[in-house]
DNA sequence: CACTGTGAACTTATTCACAGCT
DNA sequence: AGCTGTGAATAAGTTCACAGTG
């Protein structure tokens, strides 16, 4: 229990978790078991229990889980019980514009705190309450701020050098609205967003026929 | 090679390949070993061998993968070597906005060819040239023309009734921003983008400890 | 000779099944 | 009685390793 990896399959699966607990507790549900929240979330009630049994013991037997507490525990567990965390977003087109608009990453205890972009139509105005900065200013800001997470929502051309600048400015966790490959060094995460990779491989299972073949894919419901 | 299920989790780094493939193609690279591509894309190289022979054998031995070639076959086993895929788009707001606005949709071969909101002041305007409708046509809408792919980018408690409208009216591809989760009927695929859950997961690995422990989590590059 | 294509070996993830609490 | 927590069993996914081939 206490010096095995835990794979981030299972560290992906604990928001999902912390999300359906609000919802129940917006509910008034005190109590759940695994049972039920399996259901819930299309999760097999055994995978819950093995996932939170990676961190310890919060179900009481006979009863399940007490809404609140594991949802505080697992927020706990992910490190979002601190202070917000803060992040820095690079880009200010229409993509970065909902991003900030967006008020998600607020509740989820997020919070955008300077804003970049390389295009001087863009600098120095005010969107959404936050001045664009020049990205060219943004290496000295990561240095006196060392703010740990990045949100790029740049074109595909200028994404590599953002990312190298976010990683060489400290920052640990980016996310990545930008369709380009790029490795990152150990102990930084990137992950991306791709709506155009997820319609592409959705549409497989549209039943086009492919060249000369009709084949029947079918498969299951996939919540991501 | 011919009666097996192929799993899903390979048709999804189809598109992935397929992209890569359509950058090299741009540098004026004729062809491609699996291991270089491995390289470029973080996979390894059997990966890449063992997905495509699900396929077929696109390689030729002693020299690799004809780059343009790769990319069309690729992009055929996904259905998009038809015509333009429809899809319709819920939701106008900032997030829906910039769905609309982003040019990375029509590149690859998708359109949003018919555009739905709730809002009164909404409905009835024109959004990036397209007449916003109200979402209560949606069913009608569905049943004339049978678009098989759908964008909801609606607040969380409205999509759940905007996802079921769509997969009553046929639609068997639907990608969502909303974070809720639902299950849909077996043939349907349901995806979701949630990038608070992707900042939730990532945040573990940020050395914050949780409660009185300090652990070291520290894993590897993660391209999605 | 440098690569692919692929069974076999291995690793990782999921599910089963049941002992043990409350 | 009704649930959790967890080793053991199974299934799924990845990598190895090498025969086969242009």
């Amino acid at each position: 229990m206490s010096e095995i990896e835990i794979p981030d399959i299972v560290i992906r699966r604990l928001p999902l978790y912390a999300r359906e607990l609000g919802l129940l507790a917006g509910e008034g549900r005190d109590f759940i078991s695994s049972q039920e929240l399996g259901h819930r979330l299309g999760v097999t009630p055994a995978q819950i229990r093995k996932d939170l049994s990676y961190f310890g013991r919060f179900g009481k037997r006979g009863r399940g889980y007490e809404v609140l507490g594991l949802r505080e525990r697992l927020r706990s567990i992910l490190g979002l019980n601190g202070r917000v965390k803060e992040m820095v977003l690079v880009g200010v087109g229409q993509l970065g514009r909902a991003v900030l608009g967006y008020g998600g990453f607020r509740l989820g205890g997020f919070e955008v705190v300077r804003v970049f972009d390389s295009d001087p139509n863009q600098i120095g105005r005010k969107v959404d309450n936050h001045q664009v900065d020049d990205v060219a200013t943004l290496p000295e800001y990561l240095q006196k701020t060392r703010v740990s997470m990045g949100i790029v929502a740049v074109p595909a051309e200028a994404a590599p050098s953002v990312i190298d600048t976010l990683v060489d400015g400290g920052v640990r966790a980016i996310l990545s609205y930008a369709p380009v490959t790029m490795s990152v060094p150990h102990g930084v995460r990137l992950r991306q967003i791709d709506p155009v990779m997820e319609l592409e491989s959705m549409a497989y299972y549209l039943e086009e026929p492919f060249d000369g073949y009709i084949e029947d894919h079918q498969a299951d419901v996939t919540t991501n």
